[in-house]
DNA sequence: TTTATAAATGAATATTTATTCATTTAAGTT
DNA sequence: AACTTAAATGAATAAATATTCATTTATAAA
Protein backbone atom coordinates (compact mmCIF):
# COMPACT_ATOMS: atom_id res chain seq x y z
CA UNK A 1 0.00 0.00 0.00
CA UNK A 2 1.48 3.38 -0.95
CA UNK A 3 0.61 6.66 -0.07
CA UNK A 4 -1.24 7.48 -3.17
CA UNK A 5 -4.17 4.87 -2.62
CA UNK A 6 -6.12 6.88 -0.88
CA UNK A 7 -6.15 8.99 -4.30
CA UNK A 8 -6.75 6.31 -6.67
CA UNK A 9 -8.11 2.70 -6.22
CA UNK A 10 -10.18 2.09 -8.71
CA UNK A 11 -12.90 -0.32 -6.96
CA UNK A 12 -15.10 -1.74 -10.26
CA UNK A 13 -12.54 -2.44 -12.89
CA UNK A 14 -13.33 -2.40 -16.56
CA UNK A 15 -13.86 -5.93 -18.27
CA UNK A 16 -11.68 -6.00 -21.50
CA UNK A 17 -13.97 -8.63 -22.32
CA UNK A 18 -16.76 -6.64 -23.48
CA UNK A 19 -14.31 -4.91 -25.94
CA UNK A 20 -14.10 -8.04 -27.38
CA UNK A 21 -17.95 -8.51 -26.99
CA UNK A 22 -18.69 -5.68 -28.98
CA UNK A 23 -16.49 -5.87 -32.09
CA UNK A 24 -17.97 -9.35 -32.13
CA UNK A 25 -21.25 -7.90 -32.09
CA UNK A 26 -20.30 -5.27 -34.53
CA UNK A 27 -18.92 -7.43 -37.18
CA UNK A 28 -22.25 -9.85 -37.11
CA UNK A 29 -24.22 -6.75 -37.79
CA UNK A 30 -22.50 -5.49 -40.40
CA UNK A 31 -22.21 -8.86 -41.99
CA UNK A 32 -26.08 -9.00 -42.15
CA UNK A 33 -26.86 -5.45 -42.92
CA UNK A 34 -23.49 -3.88 -43.71
CA UNK A 35 -21.80 -0.96 -42.43
CA UNK A 36 -24.96 1.41 -43.71
CA UNK A 37 -26.81 -0.30 -41.52
CA UNK A 38 -25.78 -0.40 -38.05
CA UNK A 39 -26.48 1.61 -35.01
CA UNK A 40 -24.98 2.01 -31.55
CA UNK A 41 -28.09 0.50 -29.86
CA UNK A 42 -28.39 -2.38 -31.89
CA UNK A 43 -24.45 -2.93 -31.46
CA UNK A 44 -25.17 -2.75 -27.31
CA UNK A 45 -28.09 -5.32 -27.78
CA UNK A 46 -26.46 -7.92 -30.12
CA UNK A 47 -23.18 -7.68 -27.35
CA UNK A 48 -25.86 -7.57 -24.04
CA UNK A 49 -25.29 -4.54 -23.07
CA UNK A 50 -26.42 -1.32 -22.22
CA UNK A 51 -26.64 1.45 -24.81
CA UNK A 52 -24.67 3.67 -22.42
CA UNK A 53 -22.25 1.15 -21.45
CA UNK A 54 -20.61 1.39 -24.92
CA UNK A 55 -19.72 5.02 -24.33
CA UNK A 56 -17.37 3.53 -21.16
CA UNK A 57 -15.56 1.71 -23.67
CA UNK A 58 -15.95 3.95 -27.02
CA UNK A 59 -15.56 7.78 -27.11
CA UNK A 60 -18.22 7.45 -30.13
CA UNK A 61 -19.63 5.24 -33.08
CA UNK A 62 -16.38 6.73 -35.66
CA UNK A 63 -13.64 5.48 -32.43
CA UNK A 64 -15.50 2.46 -32.36
CA UNK A 65 -15.75 1.50 -35.74
CA UNK A 66 -11.42 3.04 -36.06
CA UNK A 67 -11.16 0.81 -33.46
CA UNK A 68 -12.13 -2.63 -34.84
CA UNK A 69 -10.66 -1.95 -38.17
CA UNK A 70 -7.54 -1.65 -36.56
CA UNK A 71 -8.12 -4.44 -34.40
CA UNK A 72 -9.36 -6.52 -38.03
CA UNK A 73 -5.97 -5.37 -39.65
CA UNK A 74 -3.86 -6.98 -37.06
CA UNK A 75 -5.42 -10.00 -37.17
CA UNK A 76 -4.96 -10.23 -40.60
CA UNK A 77 -1.50 -9.47 -41.25
CA UNK A 78 -0.34 -11.36 -38.02
CA UNK A 79 -1.06 -14.65 -40.28
CA UNK A 80 0.61 -14.08 -43.46
CA UNK A 81 4.41 -15.21 -41.95
CA UNK A 82 2.87 -18.30 -39.86
CA UNK A 83 4.82 -21.27 -40.51
CA UNK A 84 7.22 -19.44 -43.25
CA UNK A 85 10.02 -21.06 -43.31
CA UNK A 86 12.46 -18.55 -45.08
CA UNK A 87 14.91 -21.18 -45.75
CA UNK A 88 12.94 -23.77 -47.75
CA UNK A 89 12.54 -23.18 -51.86
CA UNK A 90 10.57 -20.09 -52.92
CA UNK A 91 7.46 -21.85 -54.05
CA UNK A 92 7.50 -23.99 -50.94
CA UNK A 93 7.38 -20.58 -48.88
CA UNK A 94 5.10 -18.54 -51.11
CA UNK A 95 2.24 -21.26 -50.85
CA UNK A 96 2.66 -21.44 -47.18
CA UNK A 97 1.90 -17.65 -47.12
CA UNK A 98 -0.36 -17.98 -49.78
CA UNK A 99 -2.68 -20.62 -47.84
CA UNK A 100 -2.07 -18.48 -44.62
CA UNK A 101 -4.14 -15.27 -46.40
CA UNK A 102 -7.08 -18.03 -47.58
CA UNK A 103 -7.44 -19.46 -44.40
CA UNK A 104 -7.54 -16.33 -42.78
CA UNK A 105 -10.37 -15.40 -45.06
CA UNK A 106 -12.06 -17.74 -45.15
CA UNK A 107 -12.24 -18.19 -41.00
CA UNK A 108 -12.70 -14.50 -40.41
CA UNK A 109 -15.01 -13.86 -43.26
CA UNK A 110 -16.99 -11.19 -41.27
CA UNK A 111 -13.62 -9.17 -40.56
CA UNK A 112 -12.84 -9.11 -44.47
CA UNK A 113 -16.71 -7.87 -45.07
CA UNK A 114 -16.45 -5.12 -42.52
CA UNK A 115 -12.52 -3.57 -43.67
CA UNK A 116 -13.73 -3.85 -47.18
CA UNK A 117 -16.71 -1.78 -46.29
CA UNK A 118 -14.45 0.30 -44.35
CA UNK A 119 -12.35 1.27 -47.13
CA UNK A 120 -15.13 3.39 -48.66
CA UNK A 121 -16.86 4.76 -45.66
CA UNK A 122 -16.82 8.19 -43.65
CA UNK A 123 -15.34 6.39 -40.64
CA UNK A 124 -11.77 5.59 -41.31
CA UNK A 125 -9.51 8.12 -41.34
CA UNK A 126 -6.56 8.96 -43.30
CA UNK A 127 -3.76 7.64 -40.56
CA UNK A 128 -5.78 4.65 -40.14
CA UNK A 129 -5.52 4.02 -43.77
CA UNK A 130 -1.69 4.80 -44.15
CA UNK A 131 -0.71 2.22 -41.47
CA UNK A 132 -2.68 -0.77 -43.75
CA UNK A 133 -0.91 -0.05 -46.57
CA UNK A 134 2.31 -0.42 -44.09
CA UNK A 135 1.40 -3.23 -43.68
CA UNK A 136 1.93 -5.65 -46.18
CA UNK A 137 5.65 -4.61 -46.43
CA UNK A 138 7.02 -7.88 -45.82
CA UNK A 139 4.66 -9.50 -48.98
CA UNK A 140 6.79 -7.35 -50.91
CA UNK A 141 10.15 -8.65 -49.82
CA UNK A 142 8.71 -11.91 -50.18
CA UNK A 143 7.58 -11.39 -54.02
CA UNK A 144 11.14 -9.24 -54.62
CA UNK A 145 12.83 -12.64 -53.44
CA UNK A 146 10.83 -14.58 -55.84
CA UNK A 147 11.71 -12.57 -58.66
CA UNK A 148 15.15 -12.16 -57.74
CA UNK A 149 15.17 -16.74 -57.71
CA UNK A 150 13.60 -16.54 -60.80
CA UNK A 151 10.75 -18.13 -59.82
CA UNK A 152 8.65 -15.34 -60.53
CA UNK A 153 7.62 -13.00 -64.06
CA UNK A 154 9.53 -10.01 -64.37
CA UNK A 155 6.32 -7.63 -63.67
CA UNK A 156 6.17 -5.12 -60.91
CA UNK A 157 5.90 -6.36 -57.36
CA UNK A 158 2.96 -4.54 -57.10
CA UNK A 159 0.95 -5.74 -59.94
CA UNK A 160 1.78 -9.64 -58.70
CA UNK A 161 0.86 -9.06 -55.38
CA UNK A 162 -2.63 -7.10 -56.72
CA UNK A 163 -2.74 -10.44 -58.93
CA UNK A 164 -2.60 -12.21 -56.17
CA UNK A 165 -4.57 -10.82 -53.28
CA UNK A 166 -7.11 -10.67 -56.28
CA UNK A 167 -7.61 -14.83 -56.63
CA UNK A 168 -7.78 -15.16 -53.08
CA UNK A 169 -10.30 -12.29 -52.55
CA UNK A 170 -12.86 -13.06 -55.18
CA UNK A 171 -12.60 -16.89 -54.39
CA UNK A 172 -13.21 -16.30 -50.85
CA UNK A 173 -16.07 -14.10 -51.33
CA UNK A 174 -17.81 -16.19 -54.32
CA UNK A 175 -17.64 -19.32 -51.86
CA UNK A 176 -19.34 -17.28 -49.50
CA UNK A 177 -22.08 -16.02 -51.10
CA UNK A 178 -22.77 -19.10 -53.57
CA UNK A 179 -23.04 -21.23 -49.99
CA UNK A 180 -20.28 -23.67 -51.78
CA UNK A 181 -16.79 -24.23 -48.90
CA UNK A 182 -14.05 -24.42 -50.65
CA UNK A 183 -13.28 -28.01 -50.80
CA UNK A 184 -9.28 -28.52 -50.95
CA UNK A 185 -9.52 -29.51 -54.52
CA UNK A 186 -10.89 -25.68 -55.28
CA UNK A 187 -8.58 -24.56 -52.82
CA UNK A 188 -5.90 -26.83 -54.71
CA UNK A 189 -7.16 -25.89 -58.46
CA UNK A 190 -7.28 -22.00 -57.28
CA UNK A 191 -3.32 -22.23 -55.86
CA UNK A 192 -2.29 -23.66 -59.41
CA UNK A 193 -4.27 -21.07 -61.35
CA UNK A 194 -2.31 -18.06 -59.20
CA UNK A 195 0.54 -20.23 -59.17
CA UNK A 196 0.72 -20.44 -63.04
CA UNK A 197 -0.52 -17.14 -63.80
CA UNK A 198 2.71 -15.90 -61.41
CA UNK A 199 5.70 -18.05 -62.61
CA UNK A 200 8.12 -17.42 -64.68
CA UNK B 1 -57.51 16.01 -79.32
CA UNK B 2 -59.81 13.48 -77.81
CA UNK B 3 -62.32 12.53 -75.60
CA UNK B 4 -60.43 12.41 -73.01
CA UNK B 5 -57.80 15.51 -73.27
CA UNK B 6 -59.81 17.23 -70.68
CA UNK B 7 -58.79 15.25 -68.16
CA UNK B 8 -54.93 14.36 -68.52
CA UNK B 9 -53.22 17.12 -70.28
CA UNK B 10 -49.94 17.33 -68.74
CA UNK B 11 -48.89 20.61 -69.13
CA UNK B 12 -45.11 20.30 -67.37
CA UNK B 13 -43.67 16.88 -68.13
CA UNK B 14 -41.03 15.14 -65.60
CA UNK B 15 -37.05 15.97 -66.70
CA UNK B 16 -36.20 12.51 -67.43
CA UNK B 17 -32.68 13.94 -67.35
CA UNK B 18 -33.12 14.35 -64.03
CA UNK B 19 -33.00 10.82 -62.93
CA UNK B 20 -29.40 10.76 -64.80
CA UNK B 21 -28.38 13.51 -62.71
CA UNK B 22 -29.43 11.77 -59.07
CA UNK B 23 -27.31 9.14 -60.24
CA UNK B 24 -24.59 10.68 -60.86
CA UNK B 25 -24.98 12.73 -57.58
CA UNK B 26 -25.48 9.59 -55.73
CA UNK B 27 -22.71 7.81 -57.21
CA UNK B 28 -19.76 10.65 -56.15
CA UNK B 29 -20.85 10.85 -53.45
CA UNK B 30 -21.05 7.12 -52.36
CA UNK B 31 -17.19 6.95 -53.99
CA UNK B 32 -16.58 10.43 -51.73
CA UNK B 33 -17.96 8.93 -48.52
CA UNK B 34 -19.19 5.73 -48.65
CA UNK B 35 -23.10 4.20 -49.01
CA UNK B 36 -23.12 4.76 -44.75
CA UNK B 37 -22.66 8.46 -45.76
CA UNK B 38 -24.49 9.77 -48.08
CA UNK B 39 -27.63 11.51 -47.48
CA UNK B 40 -30.67 12.44 -49.55
CA UNK B 41 -30.60 16.29 -48.90
CA UNK B 42 -27.16 15.61 -50.27
CA UNK B 43 -27.89 13.81 -52.87
CA UNK B 44 -29.94 16.62 -53.74
CA UNK B 45 -28.04 19.59 -53.58
CA UNK B 46 -25.17 17.52 -55.58
CA UNK B 47 -27.48 17.06 -58.02
CA UNK B 48 -28.76 20.71 -58.07
CA UNK B 49 -32.06 20.09 -56.84
CA UNK B 50 -34.60 20.65 -54.05
CA UNK B 51 -34.58 18.08 -51.47
CA UNK B 52 -38.22 17.21 -52.05
CA UNK B 53 -37.74 16.90 -55.62
CA UNK B 54 -35.82 13.52 -55.10
CA UNK B 55 -39.10 12.45 -54.16
CA UNK B 56 -41.00 13.42 -56.88
CA UNK B 57 -38.82 11.08 -58.77
CA UNK B 58 -38.33 8.03 -56.11
CA UNK B 59 -40.83 6.91 -53.53
CA UNK B 60 -37.73 6.93 -50.95
CA UNK B 61 -34.30 6.39 -50.38
CA UNK B 62 -34.28 2.55 -50.73
CA UNK B 63 -36.18 2.84 -54.01
CA UNK B 64 -33.69 5.22 -55.18
CA UNK B 65 -30.34 3.31 -54.67
CA UNK B 66 -32.22 0.03 -55.91
CA UNK B 67 -32.99 1.82 -58.92
CA UNK B 68 -29.32 3.00 -59.10
CA UNK B 69 -27.83 -0.37 -57.99
CA UNK B 70 -30.23 -2.06 -61.14
CA UNK B 71 -29.13 0.61 -63.57
CA UNK B 72 -25.53 0.05 -63.00
CA UNK B 73 -26.00 -3.68 -63.13
CA UNK B 74 -27.50 -3.25 -66.62
CA UNK B 75 -24.95 -1.24 -67.93
CA UNK B 76 -22.22 -3.58 -66.68
CA UNK B 77 -23.56 -6.59 -68.10
CA UNK B 78 -23.99 -4.53 -71.54
CA UNK B 79 -20.43 -4.58 -71.86
CA UNK B 80 -19.51 -8.17 -71.54
CA UNK B 81 -19.73 -8.91 -75.30
CA UNK B 82 -19.82 -6.00 -77.14
CA UNK B 83 -17.05 -6.76 -80.60
CA UNK B 84 -17.15 -10.40 -79.46
CA UNK B 85 -17.02 -12.47 -82.98
CA UNK B 86 -18.18 -15.95 -81.77
CA UNK B 87 -16.44 -16.81 -84.75
CA UNK B 88 -12.73 -16.15 -84.20
CA UNK B 89 -10.59 -18.47 -82.03
CA UNK B 90 -11.65 -18.62 -78.24
CA UNK B 91 -8.43 -16.63 -77.13
CA UNK B 92 -9.06 -14.10 -79.12
CA UNK B 93 -13.16 -13.94 -77.96
CA UNK B 94 -11.55 -14.43 -74.35
CA UNK B 95 -9.48 -11.41 -74.55
CA UNK B 96 -12.15 -9.39 -76.10
CA UNK B 97 -14.58 -9.64 -73.23
CA UNK B 98 -11.63 -9.83 -70.78
CA UNK B 99 -10.86 -6.23 -72.06
CA UNK B 100 -14.28 -5.22 -72.05
CA UNK B 101 -14.76 -5.75 -68.36
CA UNK B 102 -11.68 -4.32 -67.21
CA UNK B 103 -12.08 -1.22 -69.47
CA UNK B 104 -15.97 -0.68 -68.10
CA UNK B 105 -14.31 -0.99 -64.33
CA UNK B 106 -11.90 1.51 -65.04
CA UNK B 107 -14.35 3.97 -66.76
CA UNK B 108 -16.98 3.38 -64.01
CA UNK B 109 -15.30 3.03 -60.81
CA UNK B 110 -17.89 4.62 -59.08
CA UNK B 111 -20.16 2.37 -60.11
CA UNK B 112 -18.03 -0.58 -59.31
CA UNK B 113 -17.79 1.58 -55.86
CA UNK B 114 -21.48 1.54 -55.08
CA UNK B 115 -22.67 -2.04 -56.19
CA UNK B 116 -19.65 -3.55 -54.08
CA UNK B 117 -21.16 -1.44 -51.16
CA UNK B 118 -24.33 -2.44 -52.01
CA UNK B 119 -23.81 -6.68 -51.71
CA UNK B 120 -23.74 -6.09 -47.92
CA UNK B 121 -26.23 -3.32 -47.29
CA UNK B 122 -29.92 -2.60 -45.78
CA UNK B 123 -31.09 -1.63 -49.06
CA UNK B 124 -30.60 -4.22 -51.70
CA UNK B 125 -33.19 -6.91 -51.40
CA UNK B 126 -33.58 -10.26 -52.62
CA UNK B 127 -34.88 -9.55 -55.63
CA UNK B 128 -32.43 -7.23 -56.77
CA UNK B 129 -29.65 -9.85 -56.21
CA UNK B 130 -31.04 -12.81 -57.84
CA UNK B 131 -31.42 -10.56 -61.22
CA UNK B 132 -27.63 -9.73 -60.86
CA UNK B 133 -26.64 -13.32 -61.00
CA UNK B 134 -28.38 -14.89 -63.99
CA UNK B 135 -26.41 -11.69 -65.38
CA UNK B 136 -23.51 -13.65 -65.85
CA UNK B 137 -25.01 -16.57 -67.66
CA UNK B 138 -23.53 -15.52 -70.91
CA UNK B 139 -20.29 -15.55 -69.45
CA UNK B 140 -20.86 -18.94 -67.88
CA UNK B 141 -21.01 -19.99 -71.38
CA UNK B 142 -17.77 -18.04 -72.94
CA UNK B 143 -15.78 -20.34 -70.42
CA UNK B 144 -17.68 -23.54 -71.21
CA UNK B 145 -16.68 -23.10 -74.91
CA UNK B 146 -13.23 -22.72 -73.89
CA UNK B 147 -13.11 -25.73 -71.89
CA UNK B 148 -14.98 -27.87 -74.68
CA UNK B 149 -12.32 -26.58 -77.09
CA UNK B 150 -9.28 -27.51 -74.84
CA UNK B 151 -8.28 -24.37 -74.49
CA UNK B 152 -8.91 -23.79 -70.51
CA UNK B 153 -8.02 -25.75 -67.89
CA UNK B 154 -11.06 -28.47 -66.46
CA UNK B 155 -11.42 -26.91 -63.57
CA UNK B 156 -15.14 -25.83 -63.11
CA UNK B 157 -16.63 -23.27 -64.63
CA UNK B 158 -17.16 -21.21 -61.46
CA UNK B 159 -14.02 -21.34 -60.19
CA UNK B 160 -12.54 -20.13 -63.63
CA UNK B 161 -14.59 -17.20 -64.05
CA UNK B 162 -14.41 -16.33 -60.08
CA UNK B 163 -10.73 -16.26 -60.96
CA UNK B 164 -10.68 -14.12 -63.80
CA UNK B 165 -13.15 -11.92 -62.32
CA UNK B 166 -11.02 -11.50 -59.25
CA UNK B 167 -7.73 -10.44 -60.84
CA UNK B 168 -9.46 -7.60 -62.66
CA UNK B 169 -11.48 -6.38 -59.95
CA UNK B 170 -8.44 -6.02 -57.49
CA UNK B 171 -6.36 -4.59 -60.33
CA UNK B 172 -8.76 -1.82 -60.72
CA UNK B 173 -9.02 -1.11 -57.56
CA UNK B 174 -5.65 -0.77 -56.90
CA UNK B 175 -4.61 0.96 -59.59
CA UNK B 176 -7.19 3.30 -58.44
CA UNK B 177 -5.59 3.83 -54.88
CA UNK B 178 -2.42 3.96 -55.39
CA UNK B 179 -3.26 6.45 -58.47
CA UNK B 180 -1.42 4.68 -60.73
CA UNK B 181 -2.94 4.26 -63.88
CA UNK B 182 -3.05 1.24 -65.36
CA UNK B 183 -0.94 1.46 -68.66
CA UNK B 184 -1.07 -0.37 -71.91
CA UNK B 185 1.66 -2.85 -70.28
CA UNK B 186 0.11 -3.32 -67.23
CA UNK B 187 -2.93 -4.60 -68.72
CA UNK B 188 -1.29 -6.59 -71.03
CA UNK B 189 0.81 -8.23 -68.34
CA UNK B 190 -2.44 -8.46 -66.45
CA UNK B 191 -4.04 -10.48 -69.10
CA UNK B 192 -0.92 -12.55 -69.79
CA UNK B 193 -1.01 -13.65 -65.86
CA UNK B 194 -4.80 -14.23 -66.20
CA UNK B 195 -4.52 -16.56 -69.16
CA UNK B 196 -1.69 -18.62 -67.94
CA UNK B 197 -3.40 -19.36 -64.77
CA UNK B 198 -6.47 -20.15 -66.90
CA UNK B 199 -5.20 -21.81 -70.11
CA UNK B 200 -4.70 -25.79 -69.83
C1' DT C 1 -53.35 36.07 -72.71
C1' DT C 2 -55.55 33.10 -69.72
C1' DT C 3 -55.97 28.79 -67.57
C1' DA C 4 -55.08 24.27 -65.89
C1' DT C 5 -51.89 21.17 -64.24
C1' DA C 6 -47.88 18.99 -62.65
C1' DA C 7 -43.15 19.92 -61.40
C1' DA C 8 -40.20 22.23 -58.25
C1' DT C 9 -39.16 24.27 -53.92
C1' DG C 10 -37.45 24.29 -49.16
C1' DA C 11 -39.15 25.06 -44.62
C1' DA C 12 -41.63 22.26 -41.36
C1' DT C 13 -42.45 17.75 -39.39
C1' DA C 14 -41.62 13.01 -38.34
C1' DT C 15 -38.47 9.59 -37.57
C1' DT C 16 -34.38 7.58 -36.48
C1' DT C 17 -30.16 7.39 -34.14
C1' DA C 18 -26.17 9.17 -31.34
C1' DT C 19 -25.03 10.67 -27.00
C1' DT C 20 -25.70 12.06 -22.18
C1' DC C 21 -26.80 11.66 -17.41
C1' DA C 22 -29.13 10.75 -13.01
C1' DT C 23 -29.53 6.57 -10.77
C1' DT C 24 -28.40 1.82 -9.51
C1' DT C 25 -25.18 -2.00 -9.00
C1' DA C 26 -20.87 -4.28 -7.86
C1' DA C 27 -16.39 -4.81 -5.87
C1' DG C 28 -12.39 -3.74 -3.22
C1' DT C 29 -10.80 -1.50 1.09
C1' DT C 30 -11.11 -0.37 5.81
C1' DA D 1 -20.70 -3.97 7.81
C1' DA D 2 -19.90 0.45 6.08
C1' DC D 3 -17.78 3.13 2.68
C1' DT D 4 -15.88 4.55 -1.66
C1' DT D 5 -15.55 4.53 -6.40
C1' DA D 6 -16.16 3.23 -11.02
C1' DA D 7 -18.94 0.41 -14.01
C1' DA D 8 -23.47 -0.41 -15.75
C1' DT D 9 -28.04 0.95 -16.87
C1' DG D 10 -31.67 2.75 -19.89
C1' DA D 11 -34.71 6.57 -20.14
C1' DA D 12 -34.19 11.32 -21.62
C1' DT D 13 -32.15 14.57 -24.75
C1' DA D 14 -29.75 16.17 -28.72
C1' DA D 15 -28.59 15.72 -33.34
C1' DA D 16 -29.05 14.09 -37.78
C1' DT D 17 -31.82 12.63 -41.46
C1' DA D 18 -35.96 11.14 -44.10
C1' DT D 19 -40.16 12.59 -45.65
C1' DT D 20 -44.13 15.72 -46.29
C1' DC D 21 -46.69 19.64 -47.78
C1' DA D 22 -48.31 24.36 -48.58
C1' DT D 23 -46.69 27.40 -51.87
C1' DT D 24 -44.46 28.92 -56.12
C1' DT D 25 -42.97 28.24 -60.87
C1' DA D 26 -43.14 26.67 -65.58
C1' DT D 27 -45.41 24.83 -69.54
C1' DA D 28 -48.66 23.66 -73.06
C1' DA D 29 -53.25 24.06 -74.66
C1' DA D 30 -57.17 26.90 -75.49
Amino acid sequence: MNIYSFKFVPLKLRDDKKIQQVFEAALTLVKQKGLAGITMSEIAKEAGLATGTLYIYFDNKEKLINQLFAACREASAQCYFKNYDAAAPFKQGFRTVWMNILRFRVKNFEEVVFMDQCYHSPFINDCTMKLTKQMIQPLFKLIERGKEEGALKEIETFSLLTFMFGCIHEAVKNAHYSRKNLKEKDVESLFAMCWDGMKR
